[in-house]
Parts: structure tokens; C-alpha cells; sequence
RNA sequence: GGAGAGGUUCCCGAGUGGUCAAAGGGGGCAGACUGUAAAUCUGUUGGCGGACGCCUUCGGAGGUUCAAAUCCUCCCCUCUCCA
């Protein structure tokens, strides 16, 4: 096999779609005979710099892009975040200021440099040629594109059909994507499989501009914890990948069993064919998907934390949920009160956000001390020193006696 | 511009004068069970007061009434059809 074949072979891994595998071969060829490297765009929200592992996919291919020595554009969405991408449910959102931008930069920066190699990374904000568009340009734009054709886009169609909102802005968006493109002279531009009608976008006005379009490369979306929604922050279903090893592992813990096979084949390095040997043990009861799921936790915490925090992780997690034993490290407490109930306890330890809240919780039998339920949320509790208090499933707090 | 429909608690969605802090579902939380923060089952789900109670909530602002999510006025927003 020849380099080329080999390294089409290792992108095509895992993508739902590449359009098409004729251009990005070309476009290998050519890179290697002008010894260029390939521009690889993705962009990315400029309010949400929170990556989590639905990113992660993602950015694994573009890891491998650049181990074979290709070059990654960061897109920071400075501009086009003002409108808010429209597969979402958002609007117009506030404008950031350029601290903000800045901040919010650094962050990815920080963060992405654990799945990418940063020395072959750029990252650039789309204010840069969008916000120097004047009206006339913006008119030359939309001029491109078709009512029609917006509308063949899945969102744009269903929300037509039911009768939902969809303002002009919207109808800007993939333009805008789609310019970015341009301006960047992108060979190659990866998204989710629900970016594919914007990133065609981008192949269509790159032809309009003369440019060779860009390869698209769509990759599928992670399911998120629940199990049912795509992982995304606003969905609270996800995990961050700058979150403390503990917390991963126990969100990870808490994903529905059918479907760690999917975190395994888009997460980890694993060979596929060991993952299903592994599917088709636990299917037979030859292996409990409780220890598949934790090794899976491990290797993946693995990737943003050491080996040993991530076991570190699922020591803590054994002890605390398995056994039921307080966990190493608790928060403490300075208390002076000799007496208090445990709606109080609650209280001034932050535990409780309300504390209508806590009442019920301490009535369902949530609340405990050294591991007893007390269920009156007035009786008075003696406080000693050393004394652990357990509110609900995960937060434990050590009083100290002052 | 004209005609019609609609805006309800975290989300979807019932409710058209008091019995409404508001059905039902989703989600969340808690408990039981399980060698999982899986699955399943049960409970719970505005806030403040230890209970009887009070306060805030049904697009916004006023008004009618002993009493309004429900009636009236004006305004804002969305959708449909016509132009």
C-alpha cells in the first residue's frame, strides 16, 4: 500500500461520510508533491469553552491529520456567535466583548492542546473578514444561495414544516460558515454529522470563488450521558475533559450499559474487534458490564489525567459507591454550634440550595450522619468532632468542631 | 395591511372566574434494589415559615371583581391564510 492509501485509510476510520475520498486523495497527492500541507479547518462557539467528549471525536481526526503532518485551523466563531448556530434552539446572543473572545480563546487553547498538537495548530476568529463585510458584500453573499436550498437543510425544513421561527439571521449562518471557508482557503473541514449542510455550504461558495472546494469529513455524534440526547453542554449530559478524574469516572459510570460500545469505538485506540469480542461476553454473561464500563472510564480519564489518577478514580469510586464508605478527601467544615438539626446542617454547609429542597430530601431518608439516616429535618443532631455528613448521593462534608 | 390561532411552572403540554402552586408526560432529585452515578420500581419536584399559613409565578403594563392563568383595555412576540 502505497503512503497515500495508508493515510486515507486512517481518516476514513470512524467518519460517517467523506466527501469525497477521490478529492481528499487528490489533495493528499498534491500536498505531498508541493509538499504543502493541507489546511484542515473546524470551528468552534467562541461562549462555550468548555470541550467535552462529543469534541473529542472530532478532535482525534484532527489529530491524525496532523500526524501526517497536515496543518489544523481553529476556527473561533467570534463573529458568527452573535447569531448562534440555528441547529440549536438559541437566538441572538450577547455580544462578547473582546476580552471575552480573548479569555474564552485561551481556554480552547488550554484545552485542546490534550488532543491536539498545538505546534501544528492556528487558531483564527472569523471577525477577522467577516466583521470588514460591508452591506453590498453581505448582499453578494446571500446572492449565492437559494431560499429553496436553505431550506433542503433537515433543521430549516422541520422547523418550517411545524411551524417554528427561523429569522433571516439564521438563514445567514451557513453563509458565513460557509465564507469562512473562503477565507481561509480551507482543503479540508471536519464537523458532526449535523454540520454537513453547512460545511457543503462552504464547498459550494468556494466554487462560486474559484477555489478548489474543500473536502468535507462528517463524524458521528457522541451520545450524550443519557443516553438518548447528543452530548452537549446545555444538555448538562457530558463530560469535560478538564473536569477532576472522579467526577469523569462517575459520569461515565452513569451512561446507559448499551451504549459504552459506541464511547469504546469513538474514545479509545481499542482495536474494534476486541470491543465486540467484549460486547459479545457481556451479551453471553461471561462479563459484567460493570467492569467493562469502568475500564472504559479509566482509558478514557487516561487521555486527559495520568494513568494513575484515572485508577486513582476508580478506587474512589469503588469505595464510595460500591462500598458505600466515605470517600479519602471530603470537604470540612468549621462548626461551632454544639447543637443543630439537620435542615441546618444542611444549610451552613452549602449543601442545600433551598431549603424546601433539603426538607424533602431529608425526609426521603437522603440525608445522613456517619452514615444514619435521620429523616426529621428538626431533631437536633449533636455535633462532634469528625462527624461526616452525607446529603443526598454525592456530597460529603467532615465537621470540625471549633 | 386584512383575517384567524397562540404565548402556562426547567422542557413539552392541559387548564377559560374561586376546589390552581396549576392535570399529564419528559427531565431533575431522593429512596429501594443491583458488586454501576446502568436498568427497574417507588416517592418527590416554586420559595419562606417546624404544622394551620404567607409570598412570588401562567408574554408585558394597566383595569373589573370579595376573588383572575382564566374577564376587559392597550402593548410586545410567534405561527397560518389572504394581499
Amino acid at each position: 500500500m502505497t503512503k497515500i492509501k495508508e493515510a486515507l485509510e486512517i481518516l476514513k476510520r470512524g467518519c460517517v461520510e467523506v466527501i469525497s475520498i477521490e478529492e481528499l486523495e487528490n489533495k493528499l497527492k498534491l500536498a505531498e508533491k508541493e509538499s504543502r500541507k493541507l489546511v484542515v479547518k473546524l470551528g468552534a462557539d467562541p461562549s462555550a469553552p468548555d470541550i467535552h467528549l462529543g469534541h473529542v471525536v472530532v478532535l482525534r481526526k484532527l489529530r491524525q491529520f496532523q500526524d501526517l503532518g497536515h496543518e489544523v485551523q481553529f476556527l473561533i466563531g467570534d463573529f458568527t456567535g452573535l447569531i448562534g448556530d440555528p441547529t440549536g434552539k438559541s437566538k441572538t446572543r450577547p455580544v462578547l466583548t473582546k476580552e471575552e473572545i480573548g479569555k474564552n480563546a485561551q481556554t480552547y487553547r488550554d484545552q485542546i492542546g490534550s488532543v491536539l498538537d498545538m505546534k501544528r495548530t492556528k487558531i483564527v476568529f472569523n471577525s477577522d473578514w467577516l466583521s470588514k463585510m460591508n452591506f453590498q458584500d453581505v448582499l453578494m453573499l446571500a446572492g449565492k444561495y437559494t431560499v429553496a436550498r436553505m431550506l433542503e437543510r433537515d433543521d430549516f425544513e422541520n422547523r418550517y414544516k411545524t411551524h417554528q421561527p427561523i429569522s433571516i439571521s439564521e438563514f445567514l449562518y451557513p453563509l458565513m460558515q460557509g465564507y469562512d471557508s473562503v477565507a481561509m482557503k480551507a482543503d479540508v473541514e471536519l464537523g458532526g454529522t449535523d454540520q454537513k449542510f453547512n460545511l457543503l455550504v462552504g464547498r459550494s461558495l468556494q466554487r462560486e470563488y474559484g477555489q478548489v472546494p474543500q473536502v468535507i469529513l462528517t463524524m458521528p455524534l457522541l451520545v450524550g450521558l443519557d443516553g438518548v440526547e447528543k452530548m452537549s453542554k446545555s444538555l448538562g449530559n457530558y463530560v469535560g475533559i478538564s473536569e477532576a478524574p472522579k467526577d469523569m469516572f462517575g459520569k461515565l459510570m452513569s451512561i446507559p450499559d448499551n451504549i459504552m460500545w459506541n464511547y469504546w469505538e469513538l474514545l479509545t485506540d481499542h482495536d474494534m474487534n476486541e470491543i465486540k469480542k467484549m460486547k459479545n461476553e457481556v451479551e453471553e454473561g461471561k462479563l459484567h458490564p460493570m467492569t467493562v464500563k469502568k475500564d472504559l472510564a479509566v482509558e478514557i480519564i487516561s487521555q486527559f489525567h495520568t494513568h494513575e489518577e484515572a485508577k486513582g478514580a476508580r478506587d474512589e469510586f469503588e469505595k464510595v459507591f460500591s462500598k458505600k464508605e466515605n470517600p479519602t478527601d471530603m470537604e470540612e467544615y468549621a462548626v461551632s454550634e454544639s447543637e443543630l438539626s439537620p435542615l441546618d446542617i444542611s444549610v451552613v454547609l452549602g449543601f442545600a440550595p433551598s431549603k424546601s429542597e433539603a426538607k424533602r430530601l431529608i425526609k426521603q431518608g437522603g440525608f445522613k450522619v456517619d452514615g444514619k439516616p435521620v429523616t426529621d429535618p428538626f431533631s437536633s443532631v449533636t455535633i462532634t468532632d469528625g462527624m461526616v455528613i452525607k446529603y443526598g448521593k454525592r456530597k460529603f462534608g467532615k465537621i470540625i468542631k471549633k
